[in-house]
DNA sequence: GATTAAATTTGAACCGTTTCAATTAATAAA
DNA sequence: TTTATTAATTGAAACGGTTCAAATTTAATC
């Protein structure tokens, strides 16, 4: 079935498209029995404009950027975006949302989609798994469609706001070593992202700066939702040897150290009696959670904010801006889940 | 500042712009050092090629449709939007979504922009204040523009997809009676959001049907987020009469009775000891909280994945399909935070 | 060097609208 | 009835790309 055109509007009409033109934008310059007219043939011919070539000679139309996330329902990037969006608002762009679903794919085509569309830059999660693919960022340095990146991508230069996940989670652990803790478990997060792996880095890292021996099976495969947590815990600790307590576990994020918490409760075993738990993001819920989350506290503010900025810069600048690199440092939050040892 | 285009690329690069648009788009019949010259001077001349213009021509890139949520951390509605993705993507659509910041100039704003770009139609989560403008939505009829609401909006025929807040409130309201309840409060949403008003009438309904008597002062403006539950329970509950428990809260939403919730542990106020609490979602924490939280569960992915299914059909469809309106149950999820008085 | 095949490049037509000067129709004034 | 105004409508020229048959170059073969 072919497209209905505004030409066959005009012709079934018997007007000009310059009229049927008017109608479709509310000009008042076309009389009132001839706008009914034609409104009803668009209604019977279920015409419908294509908004592309509209734009297309008159561009007056608002501005926008894009948000390429992992996951919808991530609360750190979640946040994120609403800082992108703050930003981006301030800057008088619209900020349109989408997910990769962890997909190179997807990531793919919803950035073609973006630059396809009209939406003047993007902002972008990178989906990361072994075989890194970056032919599509390389397309778009090549259409020099201004971009930004949250994680770093091994093998292209461009635009990169991030956090010091390295840093952080080595500082998570020295902590809990400080503390006294000796046993000390991480709860790694989903494949496919840079923050997974740059905290198992930072995780390990920890061990080689200080007495501890590393051990690969300190590093238990988890994800990044409450379920994940939950069911991890309840299968690691269900029948675990509670001689070996105290012990301390680096979680991805908040909601999997929640649930995570939320398993050992029903194990009937102790926070932070037994168990010192630390989590990652500082999400409203870990300071309202009883006992209270210890917790790395993330820049998101900055990030999303830092990320707009440049990718606006990037787009209303004539010329080409020099490439940025700027990572952020995170903090830890002492609560009530790690407690000291001996 | 003259927008650069093709032609001056061509021009520049003396060449014709059939060959610069094949460097575009990367086709092997080019030659590799005419390609690189052009992209030297693409790169010089910081060219950007309009999308809009490229798709005109050759239609074949991907499909999507778009989603105005009237914010971004409204758990409901991220709910509702992660299933309403999934649905998208099992047609083969990719979802945008964008926030309207419950501002009318901003949905229509964005509602403009979603058709002005390609985007097939839109999911709207319509924002609902005093002076309802519905000028845009008639705008989109008229275009044939495929939308579908989430919540019904006075004035204006289309598509609705929506929960049934009014009898889920009454319902639960009438629930707390039985169980013995007589001072029952509502801690209400934001203006603006029709469901709000829906649950007030709700609230107010199940007064109206049974031996209770309504009071305005029952039901106090609240808002969606923990910290709004947390600030206003505070504040109520702060010099509140011990003679008056046990009561009973019906909020608007499951984060703001988590909020409530904390703000009476401070108090030293319990639940459900004094004060019965029923939330309204069932979110993932509702669960999982302790006391676990009684609330309405709301068919979210239902919602999302019928919204979308009737988007896509329509947006499918070469002629208009009728429009329908779809209402879904809530049903209350009985848990710890409400017990039975005397 | 001539011929043929393969690799490149060109340029005009086209995509579906908007725009706006020019034309035509309708109405008012003379 | 003419003429001057005003209201509506027309139609051709953009808009910034893509397409692809035809023309031109380059390379390969004899």
């Amino acid at each position: 079935m072919k497209k209905i055109t505004i030409n066959d509007v005009a012709k079934t009409a018997g007007v000009s498209k310059g009229t049927v033109s008017a109608v479709i934008n509310s000009r008042s310059t076309v009389n009132a029995k001839t706008r009914e007219h034609i409104l009803r043939v668009m209604k019977n011919l279920n015409y419908q404009p294509l908004g592309q070539a509209r734009n297309l000679r008159g561009q007056r139309i608002g501005k926008s950027i894009g948000l390429i996330m992992r996951e919808l329902d991530n609360p750190f990037y979640a946040s994120v975006a609403v800082e992108i969006k703050k930003y981006a608002n301030s800057r008088d762009y619209i900020l349109f949302i989408a997910s990769s679903e962890s997909d190179h794919q997807n990531e793919e085509n919803i950035a073609q989609l973006f630059s396809a569309n009209n939406v003047k830059g993007v902002i972008i999660a990178p989906v990361i798994n072994g075989t890194i693919e970056i032919e599509h960022l390389f397309h778009l340095k090549m259409l020099n469609y201004p971009f930004v990146m949250l994680e770093e991508v091994q093998g292209i230069l461009a635009n990169v706001v991030s956090i010091n996940n390295v840093k952080a989670t080595s500082d998570a652990v020295k902590y809990l070593i400080e503390i006294g803790h000796t046993h000390i478990l991480h709860f790694s997060g989903p494949k496919f992202a840079s923050h997974t792996v740059e905290r198992i880095k930072g995780f390990r890292k920890a061990f080689s700066e200080s007495h501890l021996a590393f051990n690969d099976s300190l590093v238990i495969d988890c994800g990044s939702h409450f379920s994940d947590g939950y069911e991890k815990g309840l299968a690691y600790f269900k029948s675990f040897d509670k001689k070996q307590f105290p012990i301390a576990v680096v979680c991805y994020n908040d909601v999997v150290a929640l649930g995570l918490m939320s398993a050992l409760h029903q194990l009937n075993i102790t926070v932070p009696g037994q168990v010192s738990i630390i989590g990652y993001d500082d999400i409203e819920f870990a300071r309202h959670w009883s006992p209270a989350l210890t917790t790395v506290s993330t820049p998101y503010e900055k990030l999303g904010r830092k990320a707009a900025e440049i990718l606006i810069n990037n787009i209303e600048s004539d010329r080409a801006l020099p490439i940025e690199n700027i990572i952020f440092d995170s903090k830890i939050i002492i609560r009530e889940t790690t407690r000291k040892v001996q």
